[in-house]
DNA sequence: GTACGTGCAAAGGTTTTGCATTACA
DNA sequence: TGTAATGCAAAACCTTTGCACGTAC
């Protein structure tokens, strides 16, 4: 069970990291911090934003949590650790994942002697929802 | 010259705009608006956040201009419009265009009905600088 | 018991907005 | 001259911080 699996994360598990920890399983909607908020306050009315950020920054420090740099204005936040990339609707904002792989090396020309660590793609796209409004 | 070439963009030409779009030309350090700001404020004392926001807002529009969403917290923009994608080092944040091409096709399943319009790969590492630095 | 988490409020940083004034075309 | 841009200040957002109190371990 969760907590069973969290226990071995490294933090103090209290009410208010399980109810985050619990509302992030599974989650494919790559909410936003506010979003995470909004809907943890509903088990836990006193929840502040200052738990919610810094319950964020331990996950994505231990690992357990990716911090998306995909929305101007806001970091949103994905439970989901495997490596992947995301198609975002360039309408409605929605973001999938993509969990296919590429090839993307670097010829070292290019690299500038840069070592690389890692890579995302950001595909665009209209979403089916969306397509159909517009037509 | 550079009157000329900003003509066609379709906007009213200003002094400010002019020395916006001159800090830009050919400028590869993917600034911030606040780092526009300050550059274009030696010019012109007055220069005010909202002439500096508005004015990149419509170069964005026309296609003049990439507003990158890289940095978490703050916009950063990027004169070069053609397709391309970024390096950035993951200590240092420094941004360097990868003019490379790579194939990102993506299968009919994994689009879901998407229809695809784009995509742009960030490269993530340590940049010589930094490495030497660590070392 | 102690280190760490929580909650509140205030502050910090970036971007947006309203409105009167100014200037391009 | 008419439309659009500018400048200023305030507000809106998102995120971070300080500190007193509370709680997991």
């Amino acid at each position: 069970m969760i907590m069973q699996k969290y226990k071995e994360i490294g933090l103090k598990l209290t009410p208010q990291r399980l109810a985050i920890l619990k509302f992030l399983e599974g989650n494919t909607d790559h909410p936003s911090a506010d979003e995470i908020f909004r809907a943890v306050s509903e088990q836990f009315p006193t929840m502040s934003f200052a738990t919610v950020y810094s319950t964020l920054d331990a996950l994505r420090d231990k690992g357990r949590l990716l911090e998306l740099t995909i929305d101007p204005g806001k970091k949103r936040f994905d439970p989901c650790t495997e490596h992947h990339h995301h198609l975002i609707c360039i309408s409605c904002k929605k973001i999938v994942d993509v969990k296919q792989q590429f090839n993307l090396d670097l010829p070292e020309g290019v690299k500038g002697d840069f070592s690389i660590t890692g890579n995302h793609i950001e595909f665009y796209g209209v979403c089916p929802d969306c397509r159909r409004a517009i037509n």
